[in-house]
DNA sequence: AGGCCATGTCAACGGCTGTAGACATAAAAA
DNA sequence: TTTTTATGTCTACAGCCGTTGACATGGCCT
């Protein structure tokens, strides 16, 4: 982030620039879309160096998705249900403050379809979006409920992110927030 | 499939089988991850023919985007209730029987996040996909209310089909299909 | 039969991609 | 200081991409 002028000798330091840049570009386009002199450019460095940083654009990629570990549930559930708390996550986005939560699962659906990134997506997503939320509510078709809620902020997340399409962004929030609410509390309730 | 007998001279029929060859990767793959080399080789056309009947890769895209055109959904509805209908559609597709729906869906969200394809894919969502859902229920909030349910068909779709994750593809169907019915109409519910 | 246009094939271009090796230089060690 | 090591830069390689133009030939029309 510093300027453009002297870049001082430090490996930390700019393993963390390529990091940040890979993530931004990773959650602006997909996997294929994105090049390694884009993110290189991004950091200010030469495409070299993410070469020997991280081994590949693959490992890279992982790295960026490793990373990501936002807080709990546990926590975040405190105040309010998790339906509520879903259906915020599913609301909010669209403005520049995305949670880290719905961050993940952006950068997640982005390349959901890239040949490459697939089996790393899938991996992340089963494992730090679907178990925490399955075992959170910890039922009988705890799975099958989680992965309904779960359908429901991926469909936003896609419609008013990725698609900038339907009127889910731009109508009121507070209706559309309660209408969430009764959707994901019929995706999860226990019977 | 006699071997080597050289493909009869056929526009049309041509123009058809590489139209088919397209529509089979665009189904498999993001638009960036198939290559017009791939499509003539599936159609047994050489790569110069793709640019010659359609102009250019994005065109093709465009074509094969446009030639699906399913039934409309008053017939369809006919039977069951719109929920019902929706439930069914998101709970099929792992079979090989995709309906038509559901592959045009499928067509649109692999290469969603795709810069190339992005536009053509939102306009086609917005168009054959959106609108006639808020048509169809036509109350006040339509829109958000057609919304808010394609948002589940597009997350099974996503989950089980280009993910191929989570327990919504391996458990039983029927309890399944109660639960999205049930989801479907919070969604669509018209207070 | 002969001619002609539509149809199909081949070859190649420029551009971009991820990756690797050789070189330069700042910073630390001796 | 001199030497060594870590860090950054430059160059280049194959390979694939979409696209284009020149060439061959089948099939229809006169």
């Amino acid at each position: 982030m510093p300027g453009p002028i002297l870049r001082t000798r430090n490996a930390a330091a700019t393993r963390e620039s390529i990091l940040a840049a890979a993530r931004g570009r990773f959650l602006a386009d997909s996997y294929d879309a994105v090049g390694l002199r884009d993110i290189a450019g991004d950091a200010g460095v030469d495409v070299a160096l993410v070469g020997r940083y991280f081994g590949s654009k693959e490992e890279l990629f992982r790295q960026v998705l490793r990373g990501d570990e936002p807080g709990k549930l546990d926590e975040l559930t405190a105040a309010a249900s998790l339906p509520e708390f879903l259906a915020d996550l599913a609301i909010k986005p669209h403005g520049k403050d995305r949670s880290e939560h719905v961050e993940k699962l952006l950068l997640i659906l982005r390349s959901a379809s890239s040949p490459t990134a697939s089996g790393i997506v899938r991996e992340a997503f089963s494992e730090d979006v679907l178990r925490p939320v399955a075992e959170f509510i910890d039922g009988p078709d705890a799975g099958v409920r989680a992965s309904l809620a779960l359908t429901v902020l991926i469909g936003t997340t896609i419609l008013d992110t990725i698609m900038a399409v339907g009127p889910l962004c731009d109508s009121d929030r507070e209706p559309v927030r309660r209408r969430l609410v009764r959707v994901l509390e019929a995706a999860l309730a226990p019977a």
